[in-house]
DNA sequence: CGACGCGTTGAATGTTGTCAACATCAGTGG
DNA sequence: CCACTGATGTTGACAACATTCAACGCGTCG
């Protein structure tokens, strides 16, 4: 954050891409320009699929989304949550099983096509950058899933959430915005909401951290390290 | 497989990239030129880290691999399988939580630079193809891991891993290799060794599929796709 | 032969899901 | 203003699925 380029005024967003590269004056100019005309998605509204169509990307401006699977039966499997600053990478749109992008929140997005962030090195780094963190957070979440309790499936989750919310400046001190009901944590995590409601109240009643009115406390992050195993 | 250009006596690795991408001679002959001379990784031997230095990807040529995260007390998920004619891109790897890549059989490799297939439009096109279809695959696997029992994952697992070995002609009629232990299947499904086992069993006496000698043969592959739901 | 890795099976245990009831709250319309 | 509704959170009792622990068979390899 020190050494980015990105000033103050910007959009937060705009800063976490700052991060993943170091982006000349031209570059921002860019970005602010693509940021310009937002586009503009209402909650629960998914994100309509011709902005996945032409090759590049989309850019979270503002807001919270998620990728999801519904299963014929009705069982549904969030695959990856997108906040401000992460982008969705139309070649992983194409074919894929669950297309969908479903806002949490009211969310703004922009298009960065791909010809024009081709013409800029450093931006097209800092996209691979970010795709590289994307498969990073996928293959976390694999382990999360297939070796972890719900205890240690929820702590962990939530101090990965903290660090990529704390990268785009959406953390207040040891708080954190958390737009979701514990239905929609049941189906990131692949619990149910009964559970992640009583594994909540252990984290609540531990003093580990709270979860109300739609954010995050720690009360105490290295006990809640310390509980979210990993090597 | 049918406008693929690479002819019969190209290893199948090399054939599976043409699937993505409409390849001419000069490419192939980069490929073959690449796989003229590979690295030869023994079974359970890591891939050296120095592979995966340099800007570029790793294809494999021959044999099996696997991705895998190791937790402090000694639990072990596998997040992802290498198979013929797939890529271990680098970027991925850089900084990782969990970047060991270790051979589960003889394995043979070879290094794709960066800049050689930047110059090869339609190449450096086909590996974009493969990074995507390998995040399509990493979703799949938290949706496997997420939502499906045990049943239901070994089913719908054992079914991506014949397509994915079909693709380089690895499979022969309804049948497959799989040369791996329960073990790694249950670390790769989020199971115990023991309950891997006991489903495999479920299967082989419902005489949908049986599994020995490391490979698989699928009797009644309709009602394993029946088995492992997806939409 | 003995050691070891792998597969197989049974019994007990434990974590998580299911079902159900109820509390709380925001929004809606009478 | 209040009753009503629907979504969300909370809690208890019970069932289901998967793990753990343990034992044993089988083959390979030194």
């Amino acid at each position: 954050m020190s050494s980015n380029p990105i000033s103050e005024p910007d959009l937060p967003a705009l800063r976490r891409v700052g991060d993943f590269a170091s982006l000349d004056e031209q570059d921002i100019a860019l970005l602010r320009s693509c940021a310009q005309s937002p586009k503009y998605v209402q909650a629960r509204r998914d994100l309509p699929a011709n902005l996945f169509a032409a090759r590049g990307a989309v850019l979270i401006l503002d807001g919270w989304a998620h990728r999801s699977c519904l299963l014929a039966d009705g069982r549904r499997q969030i695959t990856g949550l997108l906040l401000p600053g992460e982008i969705v990478a139309s070649s992983s749109i194409a074919g894929s099983v669950d297309s969908t992008v479903t806002a949490i929140t009211p969310v703004n997005c922009c298009w960065l096509p791909e010809n024009t962030v081709a013409t800029r090195p450093n931006l097209a780094q800092a996209l691979d950058g970010m795709r590289a963190m994307e498969e990073q957070s996928l293959r976390r979440q694999i382990v999360r899933l297939g070796r972890l309790d719900a205890l240690e499936r929820i702590a962990d989750w939530l101090l990965e959430i903290y660090e990529r919310l704390e990268a785009s400046g959406s953390c207040i001190g040891d708080t954190m915005p958390l737009p979701v009901t514990q239905e929609t944590i049941a189906d990131v995590l692949g619990l149910t909401s009964v559970h992640v409601n009583r594994v909540l109240g252990v984290l609540r009643r531990e003093n580990v951290l709270t979860v109300q009115g739609g954010r995050v406390i720690f009360l105490d992050r290295e006990r809640c390290r310390s509980i979210a195993v990993r090597r």
